[in-house]
DNA sequence: AATAGATTCAAACAGGTGTTTCAAACGGTG
DNA sequence: CACCGTTTGAAACACCTGTTTGAATCTATT
């Protein structure tokens, strides 16, 4: 949207279901998703999408260029495959706000193991390279923008939009803890726990009632936070996960 | 702590000013920690340590275990830099908690830029190998257990422990945003508001404020959040950033 | 069927990698 | 001083990397 559309390089751009340009293109996200740039190799790339080595330069110039259309088409994918809840008017704030998280969270952790597609944005998320801007600016901002949309509703326009953005990044950042550092998280919480409190599902609940409380929206959590009082059971429409290729 | 000590590989472990393993550990650190371990180059580790490329091999048998050697390097050199705050009994919980929020951003994020060994440690946690182990016991583990305790006293019990960890894990995953995608979060917004509203101080604040909100032992966020309502202008003891090397 | 262009392929290239070698230099001890 | 284990040094090794080449194959138009 924001970044000029870069003319595709190499020869053609055909969309059929066997095309080499796209097996390529599939194959070196889940290997740049998996072992990063430097250690991801072009012919272990080339042996995945069962091309010769050098289709990677013929279609895409060097390894470099490769990396950033696969990090464009895995965003361009993701958006597809899980889109923004969408809310008839007069839904309440808080229920979208409910929603969003519950959606962010399925973008960010998938209903199984998170597909390469994110994992490859996460990468970026990390450690930026040239692709990390259009990345930020076709998919980042506009979710983090419908965010605070929804924080500035909730609270009635009482913030200013700096303090809305703050909140938005209290909300992101409980969620992002999650995929980026799972692993860990996993070590220091008994693995019972994770399945009870920190699947997706409760834990958009969660989220959300910790940021309505502290709002002010809901009650607090201290007194007695067990009783569930679900806001939604219905998370956004459209949400499953398309493992595509 | 936990782990069992395994003998230091090597032939020797001197501790003098100018020990070329302690400058090879140092050396490689810092190239580890802006690289990643595939990116990173024995030469120019070497270089960097002014020794020669067999020293690697002399003093840790190869690159994995010269890795491994700095991870843990790594961690036991920052735990000195930026100790935990120590509080007198009768310390008010909130303020307990303030401090420890304070000293967290100040050990993630750093007065300046942070050292080479947080940025290490952030690379095994978002990219975990064999050293995370060793780091989430003896590093995060600990902190983690503290912050836990804080937040166990501030709710005079009335929360599970599962439900204090989840707690925790917010509190952490606000702050961990910052330092693990703080170059998208200065994309997503505004450079001077950068400046006023996320530096480690007053994120120390509203990290704090928003969480004890949420538990409902502080007026919400929504109404004047503006008024600082300062809890503590003095972050933990010795929280300087020493950049040593 | 013949032609021209697009696409594939095996092979090779130049450069960089981690690792090893083995001789030279060092440093304390008899 | 002569000895010997420890440490350093330059060079070489074997392997793997991204990239290129140029001929072979395929595809579609004439």
């Amino acid at each position: 949207m924001a970044s000029i559309s870069v003319s595709k390089a190499g020869p053609v751009a055909s969309e059929g279901p066997d095309d080499p340009r796209g097996r390529i293109l599939s194959a070196a996200g889940q290997e740049f998703a998996e072992k990063g740039f430097e250690a991801a190799t072009i012919r272990d790339i080339c042996t995945l999408a069962t091309v010769n080595v050098a289709a990677v330069n013929y279609y895409f110039g060097d390894k470099h260029r490769l990396y950033i259309e696969s990090v464009r088409h895995a965003h361009e994918e993701r958006s597809q495959q899980v889109p923004l809840p969408e809310w008839v008017d007069g839904t309440p704030a808080a229920k979208k706000l409910r929603d969003f998280v519950g959606n962010m969270l399925q973008r960010m952790l998938g209903f199984d193991h998170p597909p390469w597609q994110v994992r490859l944005m996460l990468r970026e998320i990390l450690h930026p390279t040239d692709a990390c801007r259009e990345l930020v600016e076709d998919y980042i901002r506009p979710h983090f923008t419908v965010l605070c949309s929804i924080l500035n509703e909730l609270t009635d326009g009482e913030m200013s939009p700096p303090e809305v953005r703050r909140i938005g990044l209290s909300v992101v950042g409980q969620c992002f803890l999650y995929r980026a550092a799972g692993d860990v998280v996993g070590m220091l919480i008994p693995p019972n726990e994770i399945e009870n409190l920190h699947n997706p599902v409760d834990l958009a609940d969660y989220v959300t009632s910790f940021c309505l409380a502290a709002l002010g929206k809901h009650s607090p959590l201290s007194v007695e936070v067990s009783q569930e009082q679900s806001l939604s059971a219905t998370s956004g429409p459209s949400d499953q996960d398309v493992e595509s290729n």
